[in-house]
Order: C-alpha cells, then sequence, then structure tokens
DNA sequence: AGCACGCCGACT
DNA sequence: GTCGGCGTGCTC
C-alpha cells in the first residue's frame, strides 16, 4: 500500500472527489482508512487538511505527478473506517459533498480550551440532610426541599442541573452551602457529565406485555436474526423499561448500545433511571457539551470505558468497538432529521449502522411516524403494541367543540362554553389546566391601522415581531430595528402591535378569572435561558392555576395536578401546505390530551375546532391510532407521498430573483427531458416533477428561495436525479446560487 | 479555497 | 510602453 485516496477539506462541490497521494515510508504504519493528515495541495503547495478514505497499490493518476503526504494532522482525530463508510452512505442517500458527509460522521476535535464545570457536592449526612429539609418544610421553602431531596439521592450534583432542570436559584444553593449542607466546587477536568451513585435501582418485573417484547428480542438473537423493531406503547406503557431491558442483555454480552433521543427530549428522569441501572458506564451526549467534551466521550466509547451512550441524532456516529444495540425513542420527532446538509435522517442512518454492525434497531412512539408504522406493516419493521398504562390513570375523557356552532350561537370569545365551565370547575377544585395552542413561531407583528401597512423586516418575506422594549425583530435572519412612532408609509400614528395569540389568551383569562394565575410560556418567554425549567418548574410547583403555551408545553413533563386541557384551535396546525399537517395535528392532539390525568384524578379534555369533522381530530379524540393511519395512508397514497412513494426536495437559493428562478427552471426542465434516462425504463409515470414554485417565505436573509419537488416510486430514482442534477451543476456557472437537497423531507419549503 | 495565467484600463 | 484589475481554470 502506497497510495491513499484523500478527501481535501474543503467544501465545495469541485473539490468533492478523492484525490491520489504518495505515502512517505516513514508515515506507513501510522497512517490507516480515516487518519486526517496533511497534504500540499495545489499549484502553491498550501498544506491542506484531509481524510484517507482508500489505501491503494497503484493509482489510476499520472505517477508523475502524484505529491507525497506531508504529514499527520496534529489534533491527529482518526475517523474509523466504519465511518467512512457510513458518511459514504449519507453522502450517497440525502446529498452534499463527501467532505460535509466526513464531518458529520467525525468526532468534533480535540477541545482547545477547558471548560469549568460548577458542581454541588454534599457534605452533610443523610440525617442532618433529613433535619434540614423537615426545617424547609415547615418554613414553605419548595426550592430548598428540591434540592434536599436531590442531595439524598446523589453526592455531587452539575450546578446547571439545579437551576436549569430543578429550577432552583443560586441563592438558594447559596443559603445552603452557608448552612454547611453542601458547597460549590469548580473541577476543570472533564469527568462524566452527571454523577451518580450506581446503586442499584430496584428493578419493576416486567408486565407481560412487555417481556413478550423482552422474549421476542432474544429469541431473534438466539436465532441469528439481528431484527428491526417497532414499539407502539401509548405513553405511560412503560417503553422505558423495556428499552433498559434489552440494554442489559446487550451489555451482558459485552456489547454496547447507543439509545436516541429528540434533541430536547432527555428528562432528568430518565437519566437518573439510566444512571442507577447502569452506573458510570453510560455517557450522555448533548448539545450543551463542548466539541471537547463530546470528544472525550468518543475516547471514551473507542476505548471500551463506556457501554452507553444516550443522545441526539449526532450520537449514532459514537465510535464504538462492538455495537450491539442501537434504539430510537420518540421514533416520530421531527428533530431526527438533519437540518442542514446533508439532510440526513437518524432513522435511516440508524439502520445503515446497524446492517454494518450486524445488530439489532429497536424504535418506539405512542404515535408512530406514518412513515415508520407503514414499514412496520409492510414488513420491515416487526411491530410489538404495549396498550395499557402501567402507571394507572384512566386515558382522559375528550370532547370535541364545534367553533362554527358556538359563534352561530353568539360566543364570539376565544373560549367555547364548555371550555369556560371547566376551567372554573377545576379553579373551584384547585386543580390545574393547561391551555394549548397549536401554532408554531406565531408572535405579535406591527401594521397601521389607516393604511395597512405590515411592517417587514428588509431581507426577509415576513413579518417583523414586536419584543419587549419597542425593538421590532425578524425571527428569520436577526434583523432588529426600533418601533417607528408614526407609519413610514403614510405618517399616521395609530400603528399598532397585534398579540401573539398566547398572550391574547393570557389577557382573556385574566379578564375572565381575576385574580387566578396564569403562566404563559411561548417563544417570547422563553428567550432566555432555562426560563422554558422555570416556568415548567413553577407550574408543577402549583404555583399556578392555568399554564397557556404553543407546543413546547405538550412534550414530555408529568404535571399529576394537571385535570384538563384545552386545544383553542386544533386546525391551526391543519391549515399549512405540509403534505404532514395532519400527521403533525393528530400527534399534537393525542400528546395534549395525554398531559390531563397523569395522576391519581381523572383527567378531562376539550378540543375546539373548526372542522369537528376533520379526520385527524376525530381520531385524535378518540385515541385511536390504527384509524387515523389507514385514512392517512389512503390519501398519501392517492397523491404519491411517502412512505408510500419517495420525494426530493430540490431547494435553490440566491440573491439575484431571476438568476435564482432561471436556474430552478434548469432544473426542473433537465430533470423532466431526462426522465427516461433516469427512471431506466421502468415506468416514466414513476416519477412526477412539480414546480419550481417560490417557497412559501420567498426570501430569507436576501437570498430568494425557489423548490423543486420530484416525486417517485423508488428512492434509487431520486439519486439518480440528485446525481444528475449534481453533473449538469458543474457545467453551469453558478454565482451565488445554493443548491440543497432534502430527501424526504420532514418540513416543505 | 488559493493560486496562476490571462487579457483590458490609467499610470510612472 | 508597464502595473494591476479580477474572470476562469486547475489542483493528485
Amino acid at each position: 500500500m502506497i497510495y491513499a485516496d484523500v478527501i481535501i477539506d474543503i467544501s465545495l462541490d469541485k473539490l468533492d472527489r478523492p484525490f491520489s497521494y504518495r505515502i512517505p515510508e516513514n508515515l506507513l504504519e501510522k497512517v490507516d482508512v480515516g487518519t486526517r493528515v496533511l497534504v500540499p495541495f495545489g499549484k502553491g503547495n498550501t498544506i491542506k487538511k484531509a481524510y484517507i478514505i482508500a489505501l491503494s497499490e497503484n493509482t489510476a493518476y499520472d505517477p508523475e505527478k502524484v505529491k507525497d503526504i506531508a504529514g499527520i494532522a496534529k489534533d491527529a482525530v482518526t475517523i474509523e473506517e466504519k465511518q467512512v463508510e457510513l458518511a459514504a452512505f449519507i453522502r450517497k442517500s440525502f446529498g452534499g459533498t463527501m467532505n460535509q458527509a466526513l464531518k458529520v460522521v467525525l468526532p468534533a476535535k480535540a477541545s482547545v480550551k477547558k471548560l469549568e464545570f460548577r458542581e454541588v457536592v454534599r457534605l452533610m449526612g443523610r440525617e442532618e440532610l433529613l433535619a434540614l429539609k423537615g426545617e424547609a418544610l415547615r418554613k414553605h421553602q419548595n426550592a430548598k426541599v428540591k434540592l434536599l431531596e436531590e442531595l439524598l439521592l446523589q453526592e455531587t450534583i452539575p450546578y446547571e442541573w439545579i437551576t436549569g432542570k430543578l429550577g432552583v436559584s443560586s441563592s438558594s444553593i447559596a443559603s445552603l452551602a452557608k448552612a454547611g449542607a453542601l458547597k460549590v466546587e469548580s473541577v476543570t477536568r472533564y469527568r462524566n457529565p452527571v454523577h451518580m451513585d450506581s446503586r442499584e435501582e430496584e428493578r419493576k418485573s416486567l408486565s407481560p406485555d412487555q417481556q413478550a417484547i423482552v422474549d421476542a428480542v432474544r429469541e431473534d438473537e438466539k436465532n441469528g436474526i439481528k431484527g428491526r423493531y417497532l414499539i407502539h406503547g401509548i405513553t405511560g406503557s412503560g417503553k422505558t423499561e423495556v428499552y433498559m431491558a434489552l440494554i442489559e442483555d446487550v451489555v451482558k454480552k459485552g456489547k454496547q448500545a447507543i439509545f436516541l433521543i429528540p434533541e430536547i427530549a432527555l428528562t432528568y428522569q430518565t437519566l437518573v433511571r439510566f444512571f442507577r441501572r447502569f452506573g458510570n458506564r453510560v455517557s450522555v451526549m448533548n448539545s450543551t457539551l463542548s466539541p471537547g467534551e463530546k470528544y472525550d466521550q468518543c475516547m471514551r466509547a473507542k476505548n471500551g470505558e463506556i457501554d452507553i451512550v444516550i443522545g441526539p441524532r449526532s450520537a449514532l456516529f459514537v465510535p464504538f468497538p462492538d455495537l450491539g444495540m442501537i434504539i430510537m425513542d420518540e421514533e416520530h420527532e421531527t428533530s431526527y432529521k438533519s437540518e442542514s446538509t446533508p439532510k440526513y435522517h437518524a432513522r435511516i442512518v440508524a439502520e445503515k449502522l446497524a446492517d454494518m454492525s450486524d445488530c439489532a434497531f429497536v424504535m418506539g412512539s405512542a404515535t408512530p411516524s406514518v412513515d415508520a408504522y407503514y414499514n412496520a406493516q409492510q414488513g420491515h419493521y416487526r411491530m410489538f403494541k404495549l396498550k395499557e398504562r402501567l402507571t394507572g390513570g384512566a386515558l382522559p375523557m375528550v370532547s370535541v367543540v364545534d367553533l362554527r356552532r358556538e359563534l352561530k350561537e353568539g360566543n364570539r370569545s376565544i373560549f367555547s362554553g364548555k371550555l369556560k365551565e371547566l376551567l372554573r370547575d377545576r379553579i373551584d377544585r384547585g386543580e390545574q389546566s393547561i391551555l394549548f395552542l397549536n401554532r408554531r413561531g406565531y408572535s405579535g407583528f406591527i401594521s397601521c391601522r389607516e393604511c395597512g401597512k405590515v411592517m417587514k423586516c428588509p431581507h426577509c418575506d415576513v413579518s417583523l415581531s414586536e419584543h419587549y422594549g419597542g425593538k421590532l425583530v425578524c425571527h428569520y435572519c436577526g434583523y432588529e430595528t426600533t418601533r417607528p412612532e408614526v407609519c413610514p408609509e403614510c405618517g399616521s400614528k395609530y400603528i399598532a402591535g397585534f398579540k401573539a395569540g398566547t398572550e391574547q389568551i393570557e389577557e382573556s383569562l385574566n379578564r375572565l378569572f381575576p385574580g387566578v394565575k396564569v403562566l404563559r410560556m411561548d417563544a417570547d418567554t422563553t428567550k432566555t435561558k432555562d426560563s422554558y425549567e422555570k416556568i415548567l418548574s413553577t407550574f408543577s410547583n402549583g404555583e399556578a392555576q392555568i399554564l397557556v403555551g404553543t407546543q413546547m408545553i405538550v412534550k414530555g413533563h408529568d404535571f399529576p395536578k394537571v385535570t384538563l386541557v384545552g386545544v383553542l384551535a386544533a386546525d391551526l396546525s391543519l391549515g399549512s401546505t405540509d403534505f404532514h399537517a395532519a400527521e403533525r395535528t393528530f400527534q399534537l392532539l393525542v400528546q395534549a390530551v395525554g398531559r390531563a390525568g397523569r395522576g391519581e384524578l381523572p383527567g378531562e379534555a376539550v378540543i375546539q375546532t373548526y372542522q369537528p369533522e376533520h379526520y385527524a381530530i376525530g381520531f385524535a379524540a378518540a385515541q385511536d391510532y390504527e384509524g387515523f393511519f389507514e385514512e392517512e395512508k389512503a390519501y398519501r397514497s392517492l397523491l404519491g407521498y411517502p412512505p408510500l412513494a419517495h420525494m426530493l426536495a430540490v431547494q435553490i437559493f440566491g440573491p439575484d430573483r431571476e438568476r435564482a428562478e432561471k436556474l430552478a427552471e434548469n432544473i426542473g426542465g433537465g430533470i423532466r427531458k431526462n426522465a427516461p434516462d433516469i427512471t431506466e425504463g421502468a415506468d416514466v409515470s414513476g416519477m412526477a416533477v412539480i414546480g419550481p414554485a417560490p417557497a412559501s417565505i420567498g426570501r430569507i436573509k436576501d437570498m430568494y428561495r425557489f423548490v423543486v419537488y420530484i416525486k417517485a416510486e423508488r428512492y434509487d430514482i431520486l439519486v439518480k436525479a440528485k446525481d444528475l442534477i449534481e453533473e449538469r451543476l458543474k457545467s453551469a456557472r453558478l454565482k451565488n446560487e445554493i443548491v440543497q437537497f432534502d430527501f424526504d423531507p420532514v418540513n416543505m419549503l
């Protein structure tokens, strides 16, 4: 082996191909596939970083011109050979350059600066702490009680967990420190993100349904089958217990497991459970870790120091030596799809990785994605169901209120008669309610009452949002300006803000139920770090009776005292042009309704809608997943949408509207013209090209946006279409135009 | 991305 | 006449 094929570390289409270099004698022993090396590149032989993707004895290139590898990159990060293969798969299946794909699988480079970590360390014994807790209880010092309870469980707690997840402020910590119960310590050297006593959790025995799943997977394993599984289990049916039992099997065999969770879904409780069960051989990857810490975790994994990693989609790329299982919780969450090129879906990559590692892949959800459920139905995944709530508590009683009828009867308020009545009832009984507005990223905008002019961002086709202090902000590019005194168009001084949906609801509630404490949670009230957790903990402490919010309040988090959930306008999320609208609405409604009655008291839910006949609303109210799925499958089948077919969104962005549009037209036309080639004799009608059309937000950051959709029954046809477009782009003289690919998009542009 | 080659404008 | 503008093309 004398030659190495390398990818130069420059993300440019034109350079996205292997270059051959000779390996000098002294480096022969030190390099391998995946090694990051330095090579002289171009006329000036400037030294560039490059990744070795293959080794060979000869080269197809003129050996006279082949240069030597200059050396090994100082932060000698090596990508495992398997990771390089995974990168190649990602590039092929989702587009982008090989360099971008390598960046995805590459563990973040070794840290440059060390991060300081603050920890709270317990100083007192159990009895003393209990005494303090009793005293705090008497004085109704809720925050202190919470912190003390945590201290009883574990010796050290990261500072951020306390101020963030626990919602306990630093003043409580300071006061307990003064009392000598704890001390705050700074640790520079990185250890594990969370320390726990690895004391054995008392193992809950599995229900027959849970046991059946574990047995089935074991049976497959015994027969040499590395299965693909989908667990459809309603909230509270104990999916996590099943995961842990499966992971335990894997660990006992000396193998490792990856446990995937959606971006923000890692609850403290879940983490605690994993640490109790598996001790310090668990590692957590999350976005708050610095690159250096992530790198540390990768090294620990590689060296066999950990058995389990918990994290979002990037946790897939932790280089375990002998991966035994991949688990994907809350499989339906859209954060499993990457939003930046390469726009890969963790489910697809996980499946590929499971194939490569010859291991099992388990997914679970209370409301599986139509995609996964369809594949299970087709036999690609083996399906299991968990239909019982282990935690007790019946599913809530759901009523659907027709807002059209309310209107006819003269009720013009946001709340139907029924919802008002139930709210009053909960307030009287001292129980809590959640009101939910399923509308995303909606906040107040400013318009002129006289000429109707709406204040818009000069760089994006969206209206500016009003923030506190009279600032107007664009949520897409960050543009800021001060709120004008008079209308810039007509000079009228009657310019006013339209209240954001949740703010308006909050005000109505204050008018309707004076003196009742209402909390609001939306994009505005959660701007600052930790405010999200703070609002949640305030609410769960019972300091407010009603919580109003957008989708962010329906995920995770149990509020045992909530007995009423109101969905104010279920149709809001149905209105979008995205073909996922019904699926998202159904999932949100099921999750929202499931928030009621998680404790001992029975729950009730009210869904207000203008379209009570819509199947997403009807089936959600009935908590009937199968019914919804069949209806949705029929709809998508009719229109050729995924998962019954596949879809490629080609996104074209450019600063010059005409140029971008022309390019988009060329791309669409090119695919149409070459359809017979791409489909290779397969039925040409098996592919359809839609557009180009301007994206629904036609301009962001001064870039005009167009999109071409290509639908095909076979995924590989779309890959060919992508290859063809990439090929044609090489000869097209692009100026500042950007072309991106999104396979089976989860968010339509 | 860089760096070189290359063919047109205002300067010593 | 020359210095230098950045358009286009190549890089193992």
